[in-house]
DNA sequence: GGCGTTTCTCAGCGAATTCACAGATTGCCG
DNA sequence: CGGCAATCTGTGAATTCGCTGAGAAACGCC
């Protein structure tokens, strides 16, 4: 079953239409609220947890369909929380939050079946993708929603991050990917610059605000070369993805 | 009978359509935790047991098709548990645990039936794909699924080992043929580099991440040589296997 | 024990990507 | 028609990423 989200988008929904819930497990408080805020704009219950025993707990009483769990929490090490909450739910996916250089040896092993990390620090974007990718590939939503957004003629596989124009194949680099993905899962809707670098760029990032303006020129070069436009500047407000006809 | 699974490839069934069931022994609850993962992400259904009481006991009441079993436990030794399983399921498969010093003419005595063995450390993806093995040969699943995987004009036969390209045989090493049945596993979808090594390699591995690098580097000299590319770089993103065409 | 094979580390190269900067261009206002 | 602010884009530099050769270490086989 589907609905409309408050975006206007098809939703993940449970097989008995209750909304898919993600359980959010950080100590840093301004990262839980972070990614509640982003997670809940998905149409998803969010329930956040700041440390592994608060986690555990709630893990038993909201039994999420998704964790999305920080790796190096106060009390319990990740690996503690990770073996409680399966315990808890053996089969809930999980997306693992870690250090850019913890990666190697402390998760090597811990993406075994469905799950899947990102290092810190990350763009919600990606979170959202990922997370997004485990309840789909969970069977928790009872439909499997295609994995190709399409906009107009425009087509992007987040499987194979595939992208076409009329047929003809684009090629992306991986930060004018994450760009056209956010524009196409919110087509006729104006996103401001700030919207777009908050989503598509790292929560750190502390560069110009112009690098928006320059991908959405990159992504003008290849998506809209030759061809009617289909990205749209609303001057002083922001951008905006929409059907060429 | 055959489904879908939540990856969308064809899965193991039973004649009367319930999934597949796996018991896994194991007295580290990593290890069970690591196995129940990778296996249940295969749509089979798990149960686990830390020794070698409760496997007979989970053996009684879940009655599976196939058991992974560490031949070290605290309580029973692994031979033990080994001659009261049978009691209980005299013709269930058995996937052997065991340190790579282990007296191997003890297992190799063993897997006389239709068992095999794996020493530890190993990899999921062998793993998964031994124990996928013995249930297809069991004759536990209705259809036996067909041990070729196919793309483009790539084959790879799980059973013989034997990998060809339009036709020409292909040898490769244990390592390349596990990272090829994983991209093949997964056709047209960009596995990242983390996910390879975390399947592909063995649980314990701490080495550097560009051994993904050198493999796939490795691959390509033997299957994309001189031919259409058919492994393709996401730069950022990771590999993807797709046909040629 | 010795030899060929396989796995893996290390390091350097080259290309792709990201990003800052600055000048050109556009749209909007009076 | 100016003038201002916002946006666009060319240039180039720094950095990251991926590829691969060389060789060391581990393994397996006789």
């Amino acid at each position: 079953m589907t609905t409309l989200s408050p975006q206007g988008r098809t939703e993940l929904l449970r097989p008995d239409g209750s909304p898919v819930r993600v359980l959010v497990v950080d100590d840093e408080q301004s990262i839980t609220e972070l990614l509640s805020m982003a997670l809940r704009y998905e149409g998803w219950q969010i329930r956040s947890a700041e440390n592994g025993q608060d986690a555990v707990r709630a893990a038993r009483e909201f039994r999420p369909d998704a964790v999305v769990l920080d790796m190096m929490l106060p009390d319990l090490d990740g690996l503690a929380v990770l073996s409680r909450l399966r315990r808890e739910l053996p089969d809930v996916p999980v997306l693992f939050l870690t250090a850019k250089d913890a990666v190697e040896d402390r998760i090597a092993g811990l993406t075994a079946g469905g799950d899947d990390y990102v290092t810190k620090p990350f763009s919600l974007e990606e979170v959202v993708a990922r997370v997004r990718g485990l309840i789909r590939r969970s069977g928790a939503a009872d439909r499997r929603p295609e994995s190709v957004l399409v906009v107009g003629d425009l087509t992007l596989d987040e499987d194979s991050h595939e992208v076409t124009r009329g047929g003809d194949s684009i090629h992306l680099t991986a930060t004018e990917f994450e760009l056209l993905r956010y524009l196409m899962r919110n087509p006729r809707r104006v996103l401001s610059k700030a919207q777009i670098l908050d989503r598509v760029w790292s929560y750190d990032f502390g560069g110009q605000a112009n690098v928006v303006e320059l991908y959405i020129s990159y992504l003008r070069r290849k998506i809209d070369a030759g061809r009617e436009p289909m990205i749209h500047t609303r001057r002083g407000a922001g951008y905006m993805i929409k059907p060429a006809a």
